[in-house]
DNA sequence: GCACTCTATCGAACATCGTTCTAGCGTATG
DNA sequence: CATACGCTAGAACGATGTTCGATAGAGTGC
């Protein structure tokens, strides 16, 4: 018995909206019996938005996009959708719900600040190669119903442990904060021509360090220190990495 | 004598650039002697763009509304300027640029953690009421050159620290993303009726506070558990209270 | 079977935005 | 005076989000 939209409030509902169909597992497409009209429902618009969020980036989803990809006319999408904002909120919501999904089994039994770093990182998870979610995940997650389920989850961790509620609240809060800044980061880094693939991601990394070197190590010491680090990097060790030294924090206030 | 986009590369140069004008502080007005038609720059056109981003958000800066700001036609801007894209990474710039002159006394002599700290918190300060800077900041920062004078005077204080290059790396990237990922929190929060001040900010929060009660204690413990000092929060200390926590974790690091 | 209602579909039409193009002004240079 | 060039300026184009009205289909009452 999970509520709908308890705390969402996004959209006055303009004209309508379906009545939620239960969890129906229909999928979406029209193949029922000889139907002339195309059928649709709020999740197969949803789960085309973000695949073709995830093909084309945030530019790509379009509503005549989405419309020729289900094959309808794009009146038919604001009968479920009220915006593109909404559609975007609701899309960002989708990918949440499944980061719940596979971490419903996390935290409990274990030490509690290894329950977060395992939340933290299957968050992570679901933003690599999903630019668009760094700018939504935020704002969802103040909003919609996953987003707090999630934030939820990890608070529950830290109840645990022997800190204020204040201290509680703040902790979640950073490793919230991180995790977006960290996706943020990585959506928005590769100017276009690698995300193409018309040029190698290895080259443009070396060429990008060479020019970190010639900065000059007067100029930039600290960029010509970390030149090679910078060229070896791995994005998803580096996040772990950083991860670790908040949770190390946290840590160490539960233990004063 | 510092140089002008040496890693940029963001545009190809259209049709043409005006050749950067020194660093005149002519300010941008028409000011001078009995010139009819109007005089711009792009100083002046990059200062509006930032008022207007202030002003009305990232969907308010619109070509059109900044080239009547400046009492000027549309294609004007675009001698300036070739993209919104490049637009809005001269935008960002030149806030980062406000924030390295107020820094640039600090760091050298006392706590190199502390000196992070206090280059992080001028960071956050000016992404406060300017959402818009969240997503464009590490764009910017890996791009332009204020964003790598930063970057680099923060991990200045880092190699005063027992730490690997690596482990430098990792730390100063982890406290940029932190606060950029606070700042895309701060921006989406607030949906609408708060920015324009048509609901108080506290009735808001209150109402907000009271939603979080009513999903129970028993689904949602530590929302229930936080309730109070959600509604209480205020968001400049629980940055404070985050970035602390971060640099617990690397000072702990480093005196290993 | 028939009229009627409600849900849902669909595409034309509108306003707005980023961007391009071309015409032309004004100043400097010969 | 003539030519070149830096810069201004707005009309025009294509794409996008959104609205609106027409209409088809399924269910309902008779």
């Amino acid at each position: 018995m999970r509520r709908e939209q308890t705390v969402s409030g996004a959209s006055q509902a303009g004209r309508g909206r379906p009545p939620a169909r239960g969890g129906s597992a229909r999928g979406g497409g029209p193949g029922g019996g000889g139907r002339r009209r195309a059928s649709h429902s709020l999740e197969s618009v949803v789960s085309e938005a973000v695949a073709l969020l995830d093909e084309a980036g945030e530019q790509g989803l379009t509503f005549r996009a989405l419309a020729a990809r289900l094959g309808t006319g794009v009146g038919s999408i604001y009968w479920y959708v009220a915006s593109k904002d909404e559609l975007l909120e609701r899309a960002a919501d989708q990918v949440l719900a499944g980061v719940l999904t596979q971490t419903t089994h996390l935290g409990g039994d274990e030490d509690p600040i290894d329950g977060i770093r395992q939340i933290a990182i299957a968050f992570y998870a679901a933003t690599v190669n999903r630019p668009w979610l760094g700018s939504y995940f935020l704002q969802d997650t103040g909003t919609q119903i996953n987003g707090l389920t999630l934030y939820d989850r990890m608070g529950r961790e830290t109840m645990r442990l022997d800190l204020t509620p204040r201290q509680r609240f703040d902790a979640v809060s950073a490793v919230m904060a991180f995790v977006v800044g960290v996706a943020a980061d990585r959506g928005q880094d590769p100017p276009q021509e690698v995300r193409d693939g018309t040029i190698d991601r290895d080259v443009f990394v070396a060429s990008f360090r060479d020019q970190m070197r010639e900065l000059g190590a007067d100029d930039f010491p600290f960029l010509h220190h970390i030149a090679d680090e910078f060229a070896a990097h791995d994005d998803a060790e580096q996040f772990r990495a950083g991860l670790d030294l908040l949770l190390a924090g946290i840590r160490q206030q539960a233990h004063r």
